[in-house]
DNA sequence: CGGTCGATCTGCT
DNA sequence: GCAGATCGACCGA
């Protein structure tokens, strides 16, 4: 049997780009987790691009590399994990090629599946903070240093290709949560998405009611 | 609403 | 020591 396109893997070569390529490309892809071994699933709606070695930004920039990053510094495709501010872990996936420090980070999913696994982990927070933030999103999904290093296609949390997106829903403006070229606009995010993490400093940005 | 602040770990100065 | 790709509790308007 033919598998459907929108159910099929993301291929390694889709990471084989430029990071701003892969984050604008990831927005409306389905993440499904079975870490720990129960099911949860989300449909991409925020995404920040990393750009590597020349991204001030970077945990890799100037090729500082260390015992935290070094999937960071592997080949595209590869999940790396790490724990933000000590309490929460934030996934990326790897882009381009091995050495590059390049790599997108996953900023916010609206909750598809697995809704009352992702309520038990996330504890008594209304549906549309579930995976509003980098840290969120992880935990709803069940996502630890666990994932660090390991690939995507065929792991226990796989990206699938999930439906085209209306033309114009995606929209750029400038990352969150840095000081360093802060500014670029490297963060993609669906327009209008009710799912989408804290607005940017600035306050254009702004979220939609929740449904 | 919006602003401020503490929690808690890792790597660098 | 201290800053950091965060989050949530708490405060005041």
């Amino acid at each position: 049997m033919k598998q459907s396109r929108r159910a099929a893997t993301l291929p390694v070569a889709f990471f084989r780009r430029p990071a701003e390529t892969v984050a604008a490309e990831l927005l409306g892809k389905v993440v499904v987790s079975t870490a720990g071994g129960e099911l949860a699933a989300g449909r991409i709606v925020e995404t920040e691009a990393y750009l590597g070695y020349d991204d001030p930004a970077s945990h890799g920039y100037l090729h500082r590399r260390n015992a935290r990053n070094a999937a960071l510094f592997g080949p595209p495709g590869i999940w790396y994990v790490y724990l933000s501010y000590g309490m929460h872990w934030c996934s990326n996936l790897v882009c381009q090629r091995a050495g590059l420090a390049s790599a997108v980070l996953l900023r916010a999913l609206e909750p598809v599946d697995g809704l009352a696994t992702m309520r038990r982990r996330r504890g008594s927070v209304p549906d549309h903070e579930l995976c509003s933030g980098p840290g969120k999103l992880c935990q709803a999904l069940g996502i630890t240093r666990d994932l660090d290093g390991v690939a995507m296609a065929g792991g226990p949390v796989m990206v699938l290709q999930g439906e085209p997106l209306a033309p114009g829903s995606v929209s750029a403006t400038p990352r969150i949560g840095i000081t360093k070229a802060a500014d670029w606009p490297l963060r993609f995010h669906l327009v209008g998405s009710p799912w989408t993490s804290r607005k940017e400093k600035g306050g254009r940005f702004r979220r939609s009611p929740a449904p």
